[in-house]
DNA sequence: GACATACATTGACAATCATTGATGGAGTCC
DNA sequence: GGACTCCATCAATGATTGTCAATGTATGTC
């Protein structure tokens, strides 16, 4: 686990002086950071990754009552955790009779990825 | 924004049947999807977002002070975000006398991104 | 209409979380 | 030693979260 660093090596400043000024930036802006952390945060239960994980795999073929015996939890709580996932763009819903049919929507994880990746 | 969903057809079940039993499964574990969640909520503010952003260009070269005026929050606060990516092992530090030197540990990264686009 | 099913919403609760100011420890310079 | 810098931790706060039971809404069946 030894990384390669490269200390930069800093002088104590004199008394009274300002800290230092900032000499690196973030690349990414404000506005998108703020849209990976809320991706991210619709990722951050362990629900949720699996819900994710599920639907992306079989979009349009399952409906909710077949998601709650998956997780111990119940009903109510799975859909608060769907709607979370709306919420943030990760997944939308498509009601056909009695059934909801969530489906991923795929612009989020691939934003998410694409700037993990670069 | 329109899916190619194959809407599964249902059969409203008759009295007093179970309901649904479950025909999919998610692909992760739960200790994987537990650790994917972890990640991401250390993702899941911007402002440890642009951290992780600045800290992957300039690994071992910004020291905390120098991250303070990037962000309009108080220095504690920082070493706060600092410690819950710490915890997380996205990043990790090196001390040099009065200095603290973070660096991203690419590893967890990786796995995310890894999941994200499986 | 009467009743059952699928799912969402509400309200309540405990647990966790973010933020801040104050404090403290470790290191440096004189 | 004494004064200062960098940074982490602490205590207190208010906000957010995950969960459930109860309820509501829309749809379907008889």
């Amino acid at each position: 686990m030894s990384i390669d660093l490269e200390l930069a090596p800093k002088a104590k400043r004199p008394a009274g002086a300002v800290c230092c000024e900032a000499l690196v930036f973030p690349e990414v802006s404000v506005v998108h950071a703020e849209r990976l952390a809320e991706i991210a945060k619709a990722l951050s239960d362990p629900v949720r990754v699996q819900l994710v994980d599920v639907l992306r795999r079989h979009a349009g073929k399952v409906c909710v009552c077949e998601l709650v015996p998956l997780f111990d939890i119940a009903q109510p709580t799975l859909s608060h955790h769907l709607k979370k996932l709306r919420e943030a763009r990760l997944i939308d819903v498509e009601r056909q009779g009695l059934w909801s049919y969530y489906y991923v929507l795929p612009d989020a994880l691939k934003e998410l990825s694409a700037w993990l990746t670069s």
